[in-house]
DNA sequence: TGCCAGGCCGGGT
DNA sequence: ACCCGGCATGGC
């Protein structure tokens, strides 16, 4: 039972720009399916996959989980008492590995020392807190922050990354000089607040981007949502 | 082969 | 407040 009444989603949609967001996000949801989101078998292997898939393709972040799967090292104490020489190796094909081990360890820190490595307990603040003590960790961006509480924490916020601007912008939909946060508020404040909704959005978004939505990629005349 | 991938930081203007 | 170079592997 995790179907979408479209009917509902349309009525609660507010003014013009949700209830093209809300079209828009049928036509992926009937065109592509539930993606199941995220890829991963608990919500730490979540927050260990949004660090390590910023700016690199999802296919290198699966080696290096399966990699630290295979070593046994999934887990926040262990990667916490681990050498960051050593989890740089592991995570190697997930590219910048120096930098990626640094930033895992950071959150792992803040994990660990603050929160008993008890990410239940990291989200028990809510939404804006958990997001600005997430922001406020070095190496832990704003779509990355997103991605943890929504897929890991299921908080209701809305991840964008840089697919949902190339479709949006160059559907004219949006200026292409819009920013974040002016991004996220356009579909937090204009679609229904959903979990649900919002974790399916995003990752339709993703697979549109990879299919028809690339950097330079004509196709994007003839995706599923053209002439919206 | 070169360009790109589910960003972010730090320094410069 | 922007803008840019650096970070790095693997796939198409």
């Amino acid at each position: 039972m995790n179907g979408f009444n479209y009917n509902n989603l349309i009525k609660n949609a507010k003014g013009p720009e949700g209830e093209l967001l809300i079209k828009i996000f049928i036509k992926l949801y009937k065109h592509f399916g539930p993606q199941h989101w995220w890829p991963g078998d608990s919500p730490f292997e979540v927050c260990v996959g949004a660090i390590l898939t910023q700016n690199t393709s999802w296919k290198n972040v699966a080696k290096a989980i399966h990699n630290l799967k295979q070593n046994n090292s999934l887990s926040p104490e262990t990667l916490h008492n681990m050498a960051p020489e050593l989890l740089a190796d592991m995570i190697r094909p997930a590219g910048y590995f120096n930098i990626k081990a640094q930033r895992l360890k950071n959150f792992i820190s803040v994990l660990v020392e603050e929160f008993d490595s008890d990410l239940d307990r990291l989200f028990q603040a809510g939404l804006d807190q958990t997001r600005e003590r997430l922001l406020a960790i070095k190496g832990i961006g704003p779509e990355t922050a997103d991605s943890i509480i929504l897929y890991a924490g299921g908080l209701p916020t809305f991840v964008i990354d840089a697919y949902t601007k190339r479709i949006l912008s160059r559907h004219n939909i949006i200026e292409n000089n819009t920013t974040y946060d002016e991004l996220r508020r356009l579909f937090m404040d204009s679609l229904p607040n959903d979990t649900a909704l919002f974790n399916e959005y995003h990752a339709l978004l993703v697979v549109l981007g990879k299919d028809f939505c690339r950097k330079t990629n004509p196709l994007c005349k003839t995706c599923p949502i053209s002439g919206m």
